[in-house]
DNA sequence: ACCGAACCGTACCGTACGGTACGCATCTTG
DNA sequence: CAAGATGCGTACCGTACGGTACGGTTCGGT
């Protein structure tokens, strides 16, 4: 585990490594996209960063506190994309929507965030789950908390309207991830292309507006015989409740 | 659990497992799910399920036969959940799907469930992704196509309609799940009971209904950028959302 | 009764890893 | 320049794992 100099004199207690301790950690990082948890190994690491294991064992203490600096390490990398200018038309929030949709996807894809998604859950089974909660405050929630913020000017500017912001931005990660997230990490290739993600980023985004988007303001261009009837009487009740559940497992 | 299956005598053709070697799987699932992957050593297998390790060598081969088979047992275990019956109504089918959906929360937050997509993601670094292959056919593309006869069935009826199965299927996927699976693997404990699942299950099914519902008029041409907006408007399942149930915490 | 196959328990081997210790080069500091 | 700190390279240790081998036991076939 690494310390800081001094516990109060910076607010950012984290990602405080040295340049040499940067370029250490990048080689680790390389040998975990290569070969995956099992090739992250001390020696490895120091005969690729041309360091000493006792170096490493002074620096993160331990191979947890070694793995865990990885982690910390990339997330700190990729630190605050942009806050982004508010919207201040439709058009532009859908823009800004469809724009973290696709950055989303690429970060998503990438092989640093699917090595490091690989090594956490690999490492989280029991009870722990120390690298996982890292990577989840680290990466998810703090894509999460950007993503609300922007959510919080469409609806204040009257573009979507929800009840429950949370819910809301949950539906449309599941809009735009759906399966993709654990297909790549299980090791499956689908059709890689760029193209793809921007078509889905945008199709993703027009379904979330077609669910949460505000009234009286056509999120995309009216192309006619587009009207569905009110659907209202489908959630009316379903009050009572068949249960037909099997269980099994 | 299935039974001897000598070899030709019955249409199991795959995952022929005898009773004892089902049995020694059983008890190297238990390890792996209590202690994830480093649980699973052949010496720990043998000595929980008093066997000899070279009989695992001579059943599995190898360690990663071992693990492929314990993935194969346990998918093998909860083959055809149910034929279904083709819904009349629309309320049967909402209901079929809401179970659907149901269904798919409770497996996929299981612990099996977890444990094995756990071993097969970490395992899957690199580029063989062998177990990650085999968990993603045996599993997700077995309820992917589970899914898909339904979904195809709702839209021969005129309930739904879409123009790609596989792509509306995805929706739905991601409506239901979104980013949980993830949260799980990495292992984060979401605050919600068995309960909240029916309720997801729910409100999943209405947004994809809202999105690909069929409601008597020209059928939508891309699915895409021809969202329901103003069906957003008079829907009341903005005050559905208000649970009798304060939240905890 | 005999035999061979399957199997259990244990011991064994080679390897690889986490972690530690030592020697030496380099750099900082007074 | 002296002294200390930092860090590199290597060797080393204990352990644990994958995989193999061997003796002893059970059981079905003939």
């Amino acid at each position: 585990m690494q310390y800081t100099a001094q516990p109060g004199t910076d607010r950012e207690d984290d990602a405080a490594f040295t340049p040499r301790q940067g370029a250490v950690l990048e080689k680790a990082l390389g040998l975990l996209v290569e070969g995956g948890d099992r090739a992250l190994t001390t020696a490895r690491i120091a005969r690729a960063a041309s360091c000493s294991k006792e170096t490493l064992y002074k620096w993160f203490g331990d191979r947890d506190g070694l793995l865990a600096a990885v982690i910390a390490y990339q997330a700190g990398k990729v630190r605050a994309p942009a806050p982004g200018e508010v919207p201040d038309t439709i058009k532009a929030f859908q823009s800004q929507l469809v724009s973290f949709a696709h950055d989303l996807l690429s970060v998503l894809s990438g092989d640093v965030s699917l090595a490091l998604n690989r090594l956490a859950i690999g490492q989280a089974s029991g009870e722990d789950a120390k690298l996982g909660r890292l990577v989840l405050d680290r990466g998810r929630n703090a894509i999460g908390r950007r993503a609300g913020q922007l959510l919080e000017a469409g609806r204040q500017r009257g573009f979507i309207q929800y009840a429950d912001r949370d819910e809301a931005f949950r539906t449309l990660y599941g809009l735009i991830v759906s399966d993709l997230h654990v297909r790549l990490l299980l090791g499956d290739r689908p059709n890689r292309g760029k193209d793809d993600y921007t078509a889905q980023a945008r199709k993703s985004v027009d379904q979330f507006f077609a669910l949460y988007g505000a009234v009286g303001r056509a999120p995309v261009k009216n192309s006619t015989a587009c009207g569905p009837a009110t659907t209202a009487k489908n959630r009316s009740d379903r009050r009572q409740k068949g249960k037909r559940h099997k269980e099994r497992q």
